[in-house]
DNA sequence: GATCGCGATAGAAAAACCCTATCCGCTCGC
DNA sequence: GCGAGCGGATAGGGTTTTTCTATCGCGATC
């Protein structure tokens, strides 16, 4: 039965019987089998059927979700057995979007210094995607932004505010300010996240607000590629002032406080919603309100 | 594994392999077979060993906890798939305490008449055990007292007011009175519920707070009894005014309001504090929404 | 209209499951 | 102190269930 409803969480992440199969360690008539047998045991068809996925029925949707909070369950359940016996050990999976990379390790240090058996995977990706995952149990925890965009249903520990700098040489544009204002950086070619991230939507966002709009010279979902630009002292960008201090540019490049208005987003930890957490995620949770208060500083 | 879940709770609910294994319909080597797979597949000891059952382990009782979560929750989820096929259909078992046992119909009845493919099945018992039933899956609702008492994890929805009547015959002692005081009762040789009944503790408790206590002539943990008792006009008792009502007496006897002070307890429907509700809960706690109104008149 | 990708189906091998029968240890009564 | 009886563990075998390989059939695509 749980078996059978993981097999179904995975074809709603993969949409392909086949794919769906491999993921699970299964071959695809085991698949096909064991969603036929889901289908009996509920007496209801859940998957559209024609020569390929067709997404599911109504009903197959409303089974997914009890499937998400069953399959979830049972793994709280497994991880909190085992935390009684060993302790904390294991890997918690983070999905976090790409201007808080660089905070992560905020977070897994102290971590790791008290749990030391404890695992990490990070994963990088877009606002939208970190929900996604987590709601999928693809990833125990997200960093991301916690106030702007539906959150859907998470809870969310806050982290700290970002705020926004212009990186550029003392030689460029305005280089020379101590701060600039967020029409002047309207003028300033940048190099910038594409607009899937939310960052950039942010950026986008503020300077639409003043009546001007960026005029990106490169764009990249990466920020190592937007560092590496920004770090030869020839490319400008706009970066929160935490992802800029943390990666730390050369005196080639100034980091200047943009204001006017002085645009501030809340960062924070989101995990499931569900009671009681996980222990991993418990002690994560923990560590990031611990943490919180020396990121602000 | 649900299944081995099963088993488990079944062993927590009969404290003896034979017997809960026979309760699922399995022999008793199944069920000690599947319980030590259960301990392989979590890596701990669930149950204490001897000779014969001795208690779960603290790893056991927190694997209980999760059991009693999970198949409440893939109990739901078929529930609620069947709904969205066949509409509300199915049983509804209700735990009630004894005194509110005429109240059900209020609730069965509308109930029946929005959803004639429901059944109900109705077990009386006491108010600790209302709660115990409720917890364990082993009832779907239940109909007890809602304030006095610890609930424990339970959501609650409120009936009416239990207020209380002494019952007895015209010629009886204070058997002409419009209202009769706590102390006044005391003096009354009367059919009471046995001590394990929340009703009983709860005259005890106001009698006693006036100095004085029950002179029971006879205990009973049935109303049956007591009513067929009272009934004859020979005997005396004191009932919840809505009980007393429902019950309906000849005028053999008459039924006094009981004051000073005016006891009232408030009663009500509780149901677990999952979330989402199953359809039939959901749509009892609807109903139940609907007619406390009409009680209270 | 041939080809290819996707999922369903058939049949056999493998695994899991559950039963009967029996054993072992503890407790209680005499 | 010893036999009886209860409670649970274990052994062995038959049956069901599961999962695999191989293959089919349907649609979409070029």
């Amino acid at each position: 039965m749980i078996d059978k409803l993981e097999l179904l969480l995975a074809l709603a992440k993969e949409r392909h019987f086949g794919r769906a199969a491999e993921s699970c360690g299964v071959t695809q008539p085991t698949m096909s089998t064991s969603l036929k047998q889901l289908e009996e045991i509920l007496g209801v068809m859940l998957v559209q059927r024609g020569s390929r996925f067709q997404g599911f029925t109504p009903e197959g949707e409303r089974t997914l979700d009890w499937a998400r909070r069953i399959v979830g369950d049972v793994r709280s359940m497994r991880q909190e057995i085992k935390t009684l016996k060993d302790g904390l050990s294991g890997e918690i999976r983070i999905a976090a979007i790409p201007t808080v990379l660089g905070m992560v390790a905020a977070l897994t240090t102290p971590f790791r210094a008290r749990h030391p058996d404890v695992r990490f995977r990070i994963v990088s990706c877009t606002s939208a995607e970190v929900l996604g995952l987590l709601e999928n149990l693809e990833v125990d925890a997200g960093l991301t932004y916690i106030e702007n965009e539906p959150l859907g249903k998470v809870r969310s520990v806050p982290l700290y505010h970002e705020t926004y700098r212009l990186l550029t040489s003392p030689d460029g544009l305005f280089g020379d300010r101590d701060q600039v204002t967020w029409r002047e950086v309207g003028q300033v070619p940048l190099c910038l996240l594409t607009p899937d991230m939310q960052n950039r939507r942010i950026i986008d966002r503020a300077l639409k607000a003043v009546g001007t709009e960026a005029q990106p010279t490169l764009t990249s979902n990466s920020i190592i590629v937007l560092y590496t630009h920004v770090k030869t002292g020839r490319w400008a960008s706009v970066m929160p002032a935490k992802l800029a201090e943390t990666l730390g540019f050369s005196e080639a490049v100034r980091s200047i406080p943009i204001v006017d208005p002085l645009v501030s987003y809340s960062i924070g930890l989101v995990v499931p919603p569900r009671e009681p957490l996980t222990p991993l995620i418990a002690a994560l949770v923990q560590v990031a309100r611990e943490v919180a208060p020396t990121l602000e500083a």
